[in-house]
DNA sequence: CATTTCACCTGGTGGC
DNA sequence: TGCCACCAGGTGAAAT
């Protein structure tokens, strides 16, 4: 599951292979729609293009298209559009020779003047490909704020007021971008705090505790995953990236590594949610 | 508006 | 071995 983690290293793997190289051509499968922009109008954005650079978003991966020939001006006074790749639950991109026999559900095939491919494979489709056509300086981002960035004023002040659980708060990215279920719950254990309590009603140490421990989280993990880069980009980053060291995620029934006490699962905003009902009170 | 629920998808799992 | 109900969860639309 591409989250926060997954994404950055993932995004930090494309930069590294693509910057620089042109797109030649882009093949879209026209079957279903994984698409938020119509593919024809995808393919057209994208060729003759080249990635100028490639960053994570929240959970996006955002690569900077500019023209091919053209001055070596600032490079974001070259950005003409941005290609925006959503992984949703099972997308992946593969860098690949032309060769390489496609995957079942391969939805989009960027041929490369280097030679490669990139490709995007997503059997359940929850992912999304968007070609945003940007004016001379102009710039998109997802509307919620950086967990690796936010200070603590501003970090206390999303959840203020809020009547949900702070569990459901996490994973509602207007307000943060990029946690999913899997860090919501680490990072709730790491803090010490049970993922039903009301949102507004956290203390401001409560508060700087779990933002303290979000960062620690995905910091952690994004180490992990950040020396395992491959030409298989994938959505699970290389086997194991974080899942051996999960603290409560899906240890349903399992000792608690603090304290011993069996880890307990609920529900919460249709999410499974996990937790250990002595260290999160 | 804030909040909750559900549909969208396929592959993997476990029961029989 | 095969069949099938069920679960996983990011997101956005619909419902409350």
């Amino acid at each position: 599951m591409p989250e926060l983690p997954e994404v950055e290293t993932i995004a930090r793997g494309v930069d590294a292979r693509l910057r620089g190289d042109r797109v030649v051509e882009a093949w879209f499968s026209g079957e279903h729609e994984p698409f938020k922009t119509p593919p024809a109008r995808q393919a057209r954005g994208l060729e003759g293009r080249v990635f100028l650079g490639v960053h994570r978003a929240g959970k996006h991966i955002v690569c900077e298209m500019g023209p091919a020939t053209g001055e070596r001006t600032r490079a974001e006074e070259q950005v003409e559009a941005q290609w925006i790749v959503h992984l949703g639950m099972t997308g992946r991109l593969l860098v690949t020779t032309p060769e390489a026999p496609a995957e079942k559900h391969t939805h989009a095939r960027l041929t490369l003047a280097s030679g490669r491919e990139l490709r995007f494979v997503d059997p359940r489709r929850f992912g999304r490909l968007e070609l945003r056509e940007l004016a001379r300086g102009e710039s998109f981002g997802p509307p919620g704020d950086e967990p690796l960035a936010i200070g603590t004023e501003a970090f206390a002040a999303l959840f203020r007021g809020r009547r949900t659980p702070i569990k459901a708060a996490l994973l509602n990215q207007k307000l943060l971008a990029g946690l999913g279920n899997i860090y919501a719950d680490e990072s709730l254990f790491q803090a010490g705090i049970r993922p039903r309590r009301v949102a507004g009603r956290l203390t401001r140490a409560e508060l700087e505790r779990l933002r303290q421990a979000l960062k620690k989280v995905l910091l952690h993990a994004i180490r992990l995953g950040g020396s395992s880069v491959s030409d298989y980009v994938g959505a699970d980053g290389e086997r194991g990236f974080f899942q051996l060291e999960h603290s409560v995620y899906q240890r349903t029934g399992e000792p608690c590594r603090r304290c011993g006490t069996p880890i307990r699962r609920i529900t919460i905003a249709g999410r499974g949610t996990h937790y250990c009902p002595l260290c999160q009170q």
